[in-house]
RNA sequence: GGUCGCGUAGCUCAGCUGGAUAGAGCAUCUGCCUUCUAAGCAGACGGUCACAGGUUCGAAUCCUGUCGCGAUCACCA
């Protein structure tokens, strides 16, 4: 197995220390050193003088000294200031390439953690069409499934679906109403989007109640509350408790629809999910829980029934578990639903909550209850919380018509990519389905690539001009360098490629930027063992962009096919390929395909 | 008002546990297609890392305060 060159060094670099000064460190410190420098790898001195006496370049100086004698990698050494430079030798970097040429899965982790992690995304209501937001949710709740999995977890995806609640009531209302029986079938629109429209529709009824309540001289809050339509909506949810039958057939009726909708949203999105759970199903779970935080005097109730936390000791509020009437809230069905989930998967030693930071404050109390109540895998839990996605007109309302629409949106994309795509003209051999999914998988992997590559917790300025953009830290950009490699190796054929016999000891003069790109590739596993530490997609894609342009400048100044001596052209060919598979490994992460030719 | 998050080039963003002269792309400008795909490469221009203190050999990064933006503070979900 490979070592990486710290874990060699930081050893010697102790050796060094115990040797020279008779102290012990407790860790070495390393960066890469700085292009202006010479050299390959930076031990930094100053943290070793709190253990040892002496000037920081002077220390350098012996160390290196040592190294250079002691350590066959340590070809050369240099120390400016507080930096001890160090030049490793090429071969290293060669042992490095031929222990790994042959591992498809270089960088990934086997699995090895016994315990599970579930990652919840989409979660959305299904009152109307999945938008925007619910994208950047999706693709980074799918992401970082990925990205653990690689880190050598077992994942559980998973989503709880919304599908019940005053929200569906209303667009069952309106279509009861006004619907004449329209259908998906009937009308060809999309389930979620028919839906969707009797959404809107009640809403622009309901506003117009408003309206006319207040000229009556009805208080605006009032109004709110007493408009006819939304008394009608609320009679509605009453009779769905109840279990009413013709309520339920026809909510079961519209939630089929809206699934169908979301599937093929799913399906384009390229997103799954390993089980469902349902609202319906779970709305009522949790109340037990609280009876039972109440004998552990983790709760507390009050003199009208309700039944509360006092978290005031942590820094935050006191916090409802139970009303009065004792009918559950928003907390009560998460608490119980987290419990459901270790129960139904007893492996499960953490879970991955993938919400919008509007509920920050919501997660930190739930997962402080669960701990209270003393779950082992109550410490594992993480809110992963991302911002609001907002366009160059200011904040998606939905209300107000300004949302974008996630199929309108894919649909768009793919547009673009076919424009840009034709005008290249690349492709003219390309069968005209072929060129279709080309131009699916480009504008997919612009629209991921943009949105997964900005840090989760910062809010994204969404412009639509801008998410096309093909040039630089781009989706398509990145996989037209790997297209690009697919047609290197092509055109090198594979009957002279990996005859598992050269392992290049003998090529010694690396070329500068064939070292750099060999850095470049060793970063790979340390960079998804951090993104699976942050749970940040960002952290792979910025990787990425980086190896690229790598190996553009490294494409851009040697020459591969027209290399003379047979076996750095091999070489070259095999590092070449080794950075495509380390793309597709990578975007496999991030959700996005590779094409070959582009 | 309390709490949480964010503030880096004209714009969009990187910057790992504090390390050397803060990096990319877009935009503007200059070169490079008769050789493996120019959706590319090489270069120029562009910065008081919001502001003020503090911690230390050393701060965009850690701490405190101020300002700006956003979220959140329901017997809603």
């Amino acid at each position: 197995m490979f070592m990486n060159i710290q874990d060699v060094l930081t050893a010697y670099v102790k050796e060094a220390v115990a040797d020279i000064y008779g102290a012990t460190l407790p860790g070495v410190e390393f960066q890469p050193t700085r292009k202006d420098f010479e050299g390959d790898i930076t031990v930094v001195i100053f943290p070793m003088l709190r253990h040892v006496k002496g000037k920081p370049e002077e220390i350098g100086r012996k160390i290196g000294e040592y190294l250079k004698e002691h350590v066959d990698e340590v070809c050369e050494f240099n120390v400016i200031k507080g930096f001890l430079n160090l030049l490793i030798d090429n071969t290293f970097y060669l042992k490095f390439f031929s222990s790994i040429r042959d591992d498809r899965y270089f960088g990934y982790r086997s699995q090895s953690d016994t315990d599970a992690v579930m990652v919840e995304f989409s979660s959305p209501n299904t009152n109307k069409p999945l938008h925007l937001g619910h994208i950047r949710n999706n693709l980074l709740g799918y992401s970082v499934s990925g990205i653990l999995k690689a880190a050598g977890k077992k994942v559980y995806k998973t989503q709880i679906i919304n599908d019940r609640g005053i929200h569906i009531c209303k667009s069952m209302l309106a279509w009861k109403k006004w619907g004449h029986g329209e259908t998906p079938e009937k009308s060809g629109l999309k389930g979620d989007k028919l839906v969707g429209n009797y959404y809107v529709a009640f809403d622009k009824q309901y506003k117009k109640e408003i309206a006319a309540l207040i000229k009556d001289g009805t208080a605006p809050e009032l109004a709110e509350k007493e408009a006819p339509i939304i008394l009608e909506a609320q009679e509605m949810l009453r009779r769905w408790e109840a279990g009413d039958r013709e309520v339920r057939d026809l909510w079961k009726k519209m939630n089929g629809w809206v699934y169908q909708g979301f599937d093929t949203t799913y399906k384009n999105l390229g997103v799954d999910f390993d089980k469902l759970y349902y609202e319906s199903d779970t709305y009522l779970l949790g109340k037990d829980v609280v009876e039972d935080g109440l004998k552990k005097k983790v709760f507390y109730r009050k003199d009208d029934g309700s039944v509360w936390i006092d978290l005031t000791d942590e820094g935050l509020d006191e916090k409802i578990v139970l009303r009065s009437d004792g009918t559950a809230v928003y907390m009560t069905q998460d608490i119980g639903t987290a419990i459901q989930r270790v129960t139904d998967y007893p492996d499960i030693g953490g879970m991955v909550y993938t919400v919008g930071n509007e509920q920050d404050y919501h997660f930190k109390v739930l997962f402080l209850i669960l701990k209270k109540l003393g779950f082992a895998w109550a410490k594992n839990l993480y809110h992963l919380s991302y911002g609001m996605v907002d366009l160059p007109t200011g904040r998606m309302k939905s209300r107000e018509g300004t949302v974008v629409d996630a199929d309108d949106l894919i649909f768009d994309m793919t547009q673009t990519a076919a424009a840009i795509s034709r005008e290249l003209g690349k492709l003219d051999d390309y069968s005209e389905s072929e060129k279709q999914e080309l131009y699916r998988v480009i504008g997919l992997g612009a629209l991921k690539y943009y949105i997964l590559k900005v840090d989760p917790k910062k809010r994204i300025l969404f412009d639509p001009e801008e998410s096309v953009d093909f040039q630089g830290n781009t989706g398509p950009f990145i996989q037209y360098t790997y297209a690009r490699i697919q047609s290197i190796l092509r055109k090198a054929g594979t009957e002279n490629l990996h005859n598992g016999t050269s392992d290049f000891q003998n090529l010694t003069d690396l070329h500068e930027k064939e070292k750099e790109l060999l850095k470049q590739i060793q970063l790979f596993p340390e960079t998804i063992g951090l993104a699976a530490d942050n749970y940040s997609p960002a952290l792979i894609a910025n990787y990425t962009y980086d190896l690229v342009k790598e190996f553009n400048s490294f494409y851009q100044q040697v020459s591969i096919l027209g290399e003379s001596d047979a076996q750095k052209r091999d070489f070259r060919i095999q590092l070449a390929g080794k950075v495509g598979e380390v793309i597709q490994s990578a975007f496999r992460l991030l959700g996005i395909e590779v094409p070959q030719r582009m």
